[in-house]
DNA sequence: TAGGCCATCTGGTCCT
DNA sequence: AGGACCAGATGGCCTA
């Protein structure tokens, strides 16, 4: 299908364990030599790193190095190279970190200090059901537009573009920047929440995002009896107007599912 | 103290 | 060849 699923499947899954060995050697000498470690003193790979290895095994290792690379660079070449590419990991790593801060702000969840910051997983698995609630609403919006106006009239089909008012409109349902408004569940008396968180999300996704930390829950201050994502999130209508990722207002819709399927193509590519 | 989450390093694989 | 992506390994931090 695409490259990913490619290279995915044509990836061993496992490693020989002769790679395994070479690379715990090399990650030995490494820190034996003290030629690798970047640029920070105390970074968790000069502690990996600092496991001794005897002369015979660096020797061997010197020579299964030069058999296998059959390039002969000087440790400070190495060294170099080792720095620049854990930059570029530290940098892609740190820019994926920005993407997520990004998606968790736009998440329909508690912001503060006091709330505890969304694991990764937790944000990815919200972020979907997000999506699919959306996606839903959308779908029910369109099919009661259809209902309520017909297929003769003006408003024969759902285009909000050309009916920029759609008090109907307004901001985004459920988005945080406008929390109060334009949720079906309270704005629209046409769309009971039923209609709509129930029938939208996937319950064993979001089962999955609650029980991502089933001791400690995703929040700093959960409360007693505020469910499983603590006191400070707020179901349908309960003020907010935000979407609820908890198991009691989620059900997945079948015709939405297949978006997990649906492939990406890589960001890379798209920018370059 | 155990478990979850995270940052980082590292080597392998694939793509351009 | 160089860069991007990925997954494994490891240790630190935090919370229950």
């Amino acid at each position: 299908m695409d490259s990913d699923t490619s290279r995915v499947s044509s990836r061993p899954s496992s490693p020989e364990v002769d790679d395994i060995f070479l690379s715990t050697l090399k990650k030995s000498v490494h820190g034996f030599s003290g030629a690798v470690s970047s640029t920070q003193s105390d970074s968790p790979s000069d502690i990996h790193c600092m496991r001794g290895l005897s002369a015979a095994d660096e020797e061997s290792l010197t020579l299964r190095l030069a058999k296998k690379d059959r390039k002969l660079l000087s440790e400070g070449e190495l060294q170099s190279i080792r720095l620049k590419i854990n930059s570029r990991e530290r940098k892609r790593m740190h820019d994926l970190n920005v993407a997520m801060d990004g998606l968790r702000e736009v998440m329909p969840y508690a912001h503060g200090p006091s709330v505890r910051k969304l694991s990764k997983i937790a944000t990815l698995l919200l972020a979907r059901n997000y999506i699919l609630m959306l996606s839903n609403s959308l779908e029910e919006m369109k099919r009661l537009v259809s209902e309520i106006y017909g297929t003769t009239g003006h408003h024969g089909g759902f285009h909000p573009s050309a009916c920029g008012t759609m008090t109907h409109g307004g901001p985004v349902p459920g988005h945080p920047a406008s929390p109060h408004a334009s949720h079906p569940a309270v704005h629209h008396p046409l769309l009971p929440p039923a209609a709509v968180s129930t029938a939208s999300l996937s319950a064993p996704a979001i089962a999955a995002v609650t029980s991502v930390r089933p001791h400690h829950g995703l929040l700093k201050a959960p409360a007693a009896g505020a469910g499983p994502l603590g006191s400070s999130f707020q179901h349908w209508g309960v003020g907010t107007g935000m979407p609820c990722p908890c198991s009691m207002c989620q059900v997945p819709p079948q015709h939405v599912s297949s978006m997990s399927t649906v492939t990406m193509p890589r960001l890379a590519s798209d920018s370059k």
